[in-house]
DNA sequence: TCAATAGTGTCTGTTAGACATTATGGA
DNA sequence: TCCATAATGTCTAACAGACACTATTGA
């Protein structure tokens, strides 16, 4: 996550204030281009917050979920932080509007093709799989994720294949949208509770 | 969903101006005080919108999602319609929002206990079962249902049966709060695409 | 005894994860 | 030949859904 220096050793996430003439999404774009210095490639609205103060006297703070590729230069004042550490320093309800988006995201990934904006058009299933790990944060099976991403047709082979590096070569893949989406088939309570 | 007639045969949510001394959420709990009568049975904000025009003046809205037991007793101008068909009159983007709100409590379904804050405390597996079926708008295994509440150790029975009608008496249950929560086993890009 | 509703036992197809194996390049 | 990496084949445990069955009440 992107975070920049307040006053006094104190942490915030990027912002700036809305203006009547604009549109949230556009004013979150604009900010997005100013901080990282391009487009993300994935953005949503996540949160919404009311209570404590705001800057320039704002009523409320909109969060969105911004992804950028890795990679992404930062400008003027932005530092990158691991996700999952927060910072000293970093106020309490900002800190929960970075868990929020990263709940947003997390349950947005089966719906919207987010891995596949950080990647080139063509891309191995290798590279594939450590955008989905990292998104998710947890280790995903090969074969598994192989025969899950196979069944539902979601890339296509290209006839080039990566030559560098010792073991043998990658295939290149390309992102393909699926035209019907199947009915999941799930019944589970594994997550309610406490 | 509950809407409100507004000026020339249009529908609109109910919707409340907020102040800068009052919280977005306490405004939320008053509003459907003030609309149903009585507490929401869940209530989270699952949106906003800058786009358009807004009442009294603001620059954007936020909506909530809030669910109610059925039989609240609709107040002032406030009637009951059936989500999925979006009366004629309702602007579209109160339609959009009614969509996310729906899809924000289906997607939160497995980690809250909506159903049971619409149940009161001692309920039957087949109440338990209308509620879901409701609020996912699907038909549940009556089998596989009860397996997965049982896997989950979500319900314990009581010692009261219900004794009305012809059948076999139905046992009464209530929630258990999970302590841990269980890594559950998914790896689908089933919904993915399009 | 019958009808109606609640609850359960068993089978099967699907699939995530484990494990081992093959495939293909460079050193 | 050996090593490293990619890709795949096979087995198993878990489990959702189907189906049939038992259990228990009132009419």
């Amino acid at each position: 996550m992107l975070l920049q220096r307040s006053a006094r050793r104190t942490w915030r996430l990027p912002g700036a204030p809305l203006h009547a003439a604009s549109s949230m999404d556009d004013l979150s774009a604009a900010l997005t281009r100013s901080v990282v210095g391009r487009e993300a490639a994935w953005r949503e609205q996540s949160g919404a917050l009311t209570s404590g103060t705001h800057p320039d006297g704002a009523a409320l703070s909109i969060t969105y979920a911004v992804i950028v590729p890795r990679g992404a230069a930062e400008t003027s004042d932005g530092t990158w932080h691991t996700i999952g550490r927060l910072p000293r320093g970093l106020a309490s309800r900002h800190g929960s509007a970075v868990t929020a988006a990263v709940a947003h995201v997390r349950s947005r990934m089966d719906e919207s093709p987010i891995a596949f904006r950080l990647l080139p058009a063509a891309f191995t299933l290798g590279e594939l799989q450590e955008v989905y790990e990292l998104l998710l944060n947890r280790r995903l099976h090969k074969a598994s994720f192989r025969r899950a991403l196979s069944s539902a047709r979601l890339v296509e082979p290209t006839d080039e294949w990566r030559s560098e590096g010792r073991g043998r070569p990658a295939q290149f893949f390309r992102y393909v949208q699926r035209r019907h989406a199947r009915v999941a088939r799930s019944l589970r309570f594994d997550l309610l509770g406490g």
